[in-house]
DNA sequence: TATGAAAGACATCATGT
DNA sequence: ACATGATGTCTTTCATA
């Protein structure tokens, strides 16, 4: 698993921002032939380095309102019970289309990223499909009102 | 602006797996003519729907280890100064590369995914380029242990 | 691993149903 | 919305260094 040289990351700069660029735009841009371009992109996908290609969706396709949610499972009294509760938390979540990411953190905490169209309906959804879940000790919103960097992951995750 | 029907879904959904599939691949795939294909991906493209294409890096360029931090802010005395201080948080830690996402939720609150190497390194980070942040009421660490959904998350955020 | 050249595959566009 | 064909461009391969 070698090295990536200067090549190698300006040419996975250039298709990060637009993996639509030819191998010969490519090649002009960075003053090398096509084949060595080729040869090269070859090698990043062989090795992993280049995971896919995909597609961004635009505004239109993302949800308006996304938030974060901590959850915190309640500790039971036999304490195998945890992970199972857990882990059945995070398995409803993840098949929930407005569901858009769900992590686990510590034994006992799930991190939740949700979308919806309004903030009415985001804000019903967590009252219906969160607040309900059983066996939580607590439950905290925050909503992201101002994303600074990153914005563009929603249009990454959601589902179409 | 109008509405997406089956056809457009399938193939952003097509895309969205492989974005490199030629449009007779996507054609045959779904058993309609080239021609459409193409007209209906040109008409995604124009409409932003599909915003542009890209691609995801693999493990080897992803951090091993991420985590969630919430930062409250401290509350000055003169209200007004509460953005000035929230802003320039955010403003900091979009400009480090091991901050992933950044986003400001409520006033007072600053949420962002940090990424590292190992942990020890990304405790570090927090520890130095966290922590000692002015004007902090709290700090709230969330490492992510298990990713049950959407984990190629980091390998769209990352930079190269 | 890098390059140049040549062959084949592909997207694109125009025209017509 | 679909079919077809003409055009120029791009990818891919291979031989060579």
């Amino acid at each position: 698993m070698m090295q990536l040289d200067d090549l190698d990351r300006a040419i996975l700069r250039l298709l990060k921002k637009d993996a639509r660029l030819t191998i010969s735009e490519i090649a002009e841009e960075l003053g090398r032939p096509e084949s060595t371009i080729h040869f090269r992109i070859k090698k990043l996908i062989e090795r992993g380095v280049i995971d896919h290609y995909t597609i961004l969706l635009g505004p239109e396709l993302r949800p308006k309102k996304t938030a974060l949610v901590i959850l915190q499972v309640e500790t039971p009294i036999i304490e195998d019970f945890l992970e199972r509760y857990v882990n059945h938390i995070m398995r409803t979540l993840s098949m929930l289309p407005n569901v858009l990411f769900v992590a686990k953190s510590g034994k006992d905490t799930v991190i939740a990223l949700l979308g919806d169209e309004t903030e009415e309906k985001l804000n019903a959804f967590i009252e219906e499909n969160i607040k309900t879940l059983p066996t939580l000790k607590s439950v905290n919103v925050y909503p992201l009102d101002d994303v600074k960097k990153g914005e563009e992951l929603v249009g990454f995750l959601v589902e179409v």
